[in-house]
DNA sequence: CGACCCTTTGAAAGGAATCAACTTATGTGG
DNA sequence: CCACATAAGTTGATTCCTTTCAAAGGGTCG
């Protein structure tokens, strides 16, 4: 089956849409301003950066389908992964004030992108204080998640700091309605855990078998399915206000 | 000596002007519509928390003298500092879109503050698509701080971890014209010290020890002096980008 | 089937935390 | 101005957790 230009537009304004009134509706004028955007859409395989640290960019993206991630790398070689982006997202949203990346975007798994460029989206923005709002709201919770993931990586133990982690993506999958019930995709190589989780392989490998072992949740072949969630949630000392999912 | 209210309000006025000035010089305009703004100057004591967690702040604060801290307690009770505030910053700014604080906002040492209301704010960035720019700007910078600090604490060893952050700091006062050559005041205990960089007092001063030993820097009563900057800057695998100071 | 990638496991090494004590500053009241 | 109390810095010894190193399984795909 054959999906037109228009249709893969379509479904970025729409995961825009539900994503900037996560507080308040989207007034008709807003929603017109946003529908105007014109999106470039674009297919991109599995562990690809496509926009490099010292670059000027010139567009944001969206992520329609797939895992992206943000992600630096010491002057030792070592690479850390800061932030985890799934559908719905806009990883780079802070370049639009910010005209140096000082890290990488790039893909985890192969992903459809939608991008818009910085012109329009600050054409936007002056036009709608009230749509700026949202879209700074939106890099405001990206900064929250951020500030738990520093405490999350000072302050936990390697199983704690999985647990946490998946308690967050968890959370996050099914405010955009990815997940069915328990259980969520989420196609990371232990490798990636570990650059997420400022772990070895090797620690990482034995959490996820310590969970495992605890009847806390199983994890295969990209598949995560909580066991026990309540468990899960304490023994990682998750608190989930973070991600401000809900703050009428 | 008397410092007036007014004295106060126009130290505020500066410090912010200054700051935002940082890419573009503010428009008379702009200028004009960041003068209106009313502050409310306070004095706190040292180790004073004053946002508190699950709070709904109505205001947002400039730090105008002092240093002041943001952080996060782990439901195990530790705390991790998750950024540290000199004078110029506005700690937060963040507040503007997220309701409810998910952290707590303190003072390490004593303070002045002045405060905003969130009404003004708003009405200022409504007003002023370009201020609100500026102000974005701000706490997009913010953000990338935090994502230094979550390379640093998950990627560096601890005497790595303390000349980073050292070397943040340098550069961070620097640019708001506080230090003196190559030293300036940090008046840290060690165990905030610790809080800050994700390690126990103990690892902190022996950091600090290795530092002093090796000749790079001098620490004393609250005074450091950076005697070999290249090396410090090397042996912390430090690179500013993520400062964002200098981007005509 | 074989190459490759990913996962798993064991053993040893290393770095930081912890525990505990001691020293040095800072500050207060008699 | 000293005596004492308290906060901050320093040091050594030990424990614990994670990393590193190395190698063996397991799955997938051309």
């Amino acid at each position: 089956m054959l999906i037109s230009v228009s249709d893969r537009s379509q479904k970025a304004h729409e995961m825009l849409c539900r994503r900037l009134q996560a507080t308040n509706k989207l007034q008709p004028d807003e929603e017109d301003s946003l529908s105007a955007i014109r999106w470039d859409v674009l297919d991109l395989p599995a562990k690809t950066d496509f926009i490099l640290e010292g670059e000027r960019p010139t567009r944001c993206c969206l992520v329609l389908d797939g895992l992206a991630m943000r992600s630096n790398v010491t002057k030792a070689g070592e690479r850390q992964i800061e932030s985890v982006h799934i559908p719905g997202d806009i990883p780079d949203l802070q370049s639009l004030h910010l005209a140096r990346m000082d890290h990488f975007i790039g893909t985890i798994t192969p992903c459809r992108l939608a991008f818009v460029t910085h012109d329009e989206l600050r054409a936007i923005c002056e036009r709608s204080p009230k749509l700026a709002a949202r879209f700074w709201r939106e890099t405001m919770i990206d900064a929250s998640k951020y500030r738990a993931t520093i405490v999350r990586i000072a302050r936990l133990g390697a199983t704690e700091r999985l647990g946490h982690f998946l308690c967050e993506i968890k959370l996050r999958l099914e405010a955009v309605g990815l997940t069915s019930g328990s259980s969520f995709l989420l196609p990371l190589t232990q490798e990636v855990l570990g650059q997420v989780l400022g772990l070895s392989i090797v620690s990482a490998n034995r959490s996820l078998q310590w969970l495992r072992s605890e009847g806390v949740l199983t994890w295969d072949r990209g598949r995560v399915e909580i066991l026990d969630w309540k468990r899960l949630v304490n023994l990682s000392q998750f608190d989930p206000s973070f991600l401000h999912l809900d703050e009428r």
